[in-house]
RNA sequence: GGGCGCGUAGCUCAAUGGUAGAGCAGUGGCCUUUUAAGCCAUUGGUUGCAGGUUCGAUCCCUGUCGCGCUCACCA
């Protein structure tokens, strides 16, 4: 049972009179034959146009400020496009009427309106009300103090700031915060730019199973779960990626996913456990191809989505502009530690001189770990301008093709934007018995115990012995780029509803 | 998981080892073109939760819950 606060209980009597005067503060009906831009808009036309006729409309939202000044009152009702002010008249309404709505609206309710528009003294094009019905009395009143309008925006007034509250209750975060929902209609747009780019050049979009017998494709801990009838554990799927080369084996040759990845660790501000993944596998095309690729499709969801390639994110103006820096990952570390990755082709040798730079590497690290370390310390924060690091270690990178010649490198990027990882892209492994010796490899380094291990997957393998043609693959964190679009500091910004902590108060 | 910080009215924030205050919101009144409208009056709090020290705790201490930052973790 909820606790209601003085406010809510003054507004539930509201209610509870309203209802005994035979009015409903909850019909079931709604009506309104212009959103507040639109009418806005067509009032503008009828004066252009010179109309005599006054235009009358119906319009319907959420009352945000309400400013009574006797026998007129002036108010504000936002709803999914803007917002309009009303005006009330004892000589339009009556003063019944007028008292009405005094004594029974209150900020937060939902209002339906029908008059006339007119232009106020200060120039604002405002509805004079002739009828009025509330569609919906709010029993909690907006996390919200006041709205000001300032050159026809409103301005919020100490409006909710608390963090926690803005995740919990989104929904109020939301109704009260508009920069909040442009964060989310950018999200969308981004999405859509995203899916629009692929179609364009003949990839498929598909979807593959998230619940799966056997996680794999990245080295995460899997969410684990139950099917009941089958009596058998499955995991939430952690990446798309094995199942996405499969179909690549069925000659689907450009397939792309976006979808939902699950990931039982810690959170950060760039961390949620379930997070937004885009991954593609293009065949005939090679990590290079994947770069350039990248390159485009960012450049060209900027475009779509911020008219431009250039943003800034966290105070640095970034530019998105081809060609982005590339990197190899060995002289990074060279020109960042002054560590040379090739002379040091076991982890031990790597931990030795890693502390005689004084850095503190893991005792339990394997080599790749190690070198992934550096370059998330030293190496990633510096990457701001948008950049390519290429070529990684063998080790970490079980599903890459090795470098001719080169044993303990792969053919790998990771593309870096404002400091932040952004994507993982490689050319994929697609001899059958090499993976199959991959995965041996990480079972080694990995206790039988550790859920990060590797699993297994025999039928991918049976999938790359019919075939798999050379393929471009990559993976990008969409919370990332949205993160990055927007200029937003933490994922949960760009999340609608992050995971937090249960309160048990 | 470790470290640091925070949690006070619906919202945004003050305050003191002597029992909590402002603005806005709310309530009552005045006000027929306002723009954070204005003016007068007024209600509102188990100071996250549970203990402890103290004559007395919102403040000091311990524990706990939550949030934030950070480190660890994170192919």
């Amino acid at each position: 049972m909820a606790e209601y606060t003085n406010l809510e209980k003054i507004r539930l009597e509201k209610i509870q009179k309203l209802r005994e005067d035979g009015i409903e503060p909850y019909p079931n009906r709604a009506e309104r034959t212009h959103t507040s831009k639109q009418a806005i808009r067509a009032f503008e036309k009828s004066e252009k146009e010179r109309l005599e006729e006054p235009l009358t409309v119906t319009i319907a939202g959420r009352l945000r400020s309400i400013r009574p000044m006797g026998r007129i009152i002036f108010a504000h009702i936002e709803d999914g496009e803007g917002h309009i002010q009303l005006f009330f008249r004892e000589n339009d309404l009556g003063k019944e009427s007028l008292k009405f709505f005094n004594k029974w609206f209150d900020l937060g309710d939902f209002i339906q309106a029908r008059g006339t528009l007119f232009r106020t003294r200060t120039g604002e094009v405002t509805l004079r009300v002739q009828e009025y019905e509330m569609l919906v009395k709010a029993i909690t009143p907006l996390p919200a103090a006041k709205d000001e309008v300032i050159d026809g925006d409103i301005v919020r007034h100490a409006t909710l700031a608390d963090p926690e509250t803005r995740y919990r209750q989104r929904y109020a975060d939301l109704a009260v915060n508009p920069d909040v929902r442009e964060v989310f209609r950018k999200r969308a747009a981004i999405l859509r730019a995203l899916r629009e780019f692929f179609d364009e050049r003949g990839f498929l979009e598909v979807e593959t199973p998230i619940l799966q017998p056997i996680y794999g494709g990245a080295a995460a801990r899997p969410f684990i779960t139950h099917h009941n009838q089958l009596k058998q554990d499955l995991y939430l799927r952690i990446s798309f990626e094995l199942y996405l080369k499969r179909l690549l084996v069925g000659n689907l040759e450009r397939v792309y996913e976006i979808g939902r990845d699950f990931r039982n660790e810690g959170f950060s501000y760039k961390h949620n456990p379930e997070f937004t993944q885009l991954e593609f596998y293009w065949a005939y095309a090679d990590y290079f191809q994947v770069m350039t690729l990248t390159e485009e499709m960012i450049g060209f969801v900027a475009e779509r989505v911020l008219g431009e390639k250039i943003l800034t994110f966290q105070g640095n103006r970034i530019n998105l502009k081809a060609p982005w820096q590339r990197i190899e990952l060995r002289q990074g570390l060279i020109d960042v530690v002054g560590v040379d990755i090739k002379e040091h082709l076991s982890a031990d040798s790597l931990r030795a001189v890693m502390k005689a730079k004084d850095m503190e590497p893991s005792p339990i690290a394997t080599r790749g770990k190690l070198i992934d370390s550096m370059v998330g310390t030293y190496l990633e924060p510096t990457l701001i301008q948008p950049t390519f690091v290429y070529n990684y270690p063998r080790d970490i990178s079980p599903l890459a093709k090795s470098i001719p010649g080169d044993h303990w490198t792969v053919e790998r990027f990771e593309g870096f934007i404002g400091g932040m990882e952004l994507c993982n892209a490689f050319t994929e492994l697609n001899d059958p018995l090499d993976q199959e010796s991959r995965f041996l490899e990480m079972g080694r380094d990995y206790n039988a115990d550790d859920e990060e291990r590797h699993p297994m997957d025999e039928d991918y393998l049976q999938a790359l012995r019919y075939g798999m043609p050379p393929t471009g693959g990559f993976g990008m964190g969409i919370d990332r780029l949205v993160m990055l679009l927007t200029d937003q500091h933490s994922i949960r910004d760009v999340i609608l509803f992050p995971h937090l902590r249960n309160r048990e108060d």
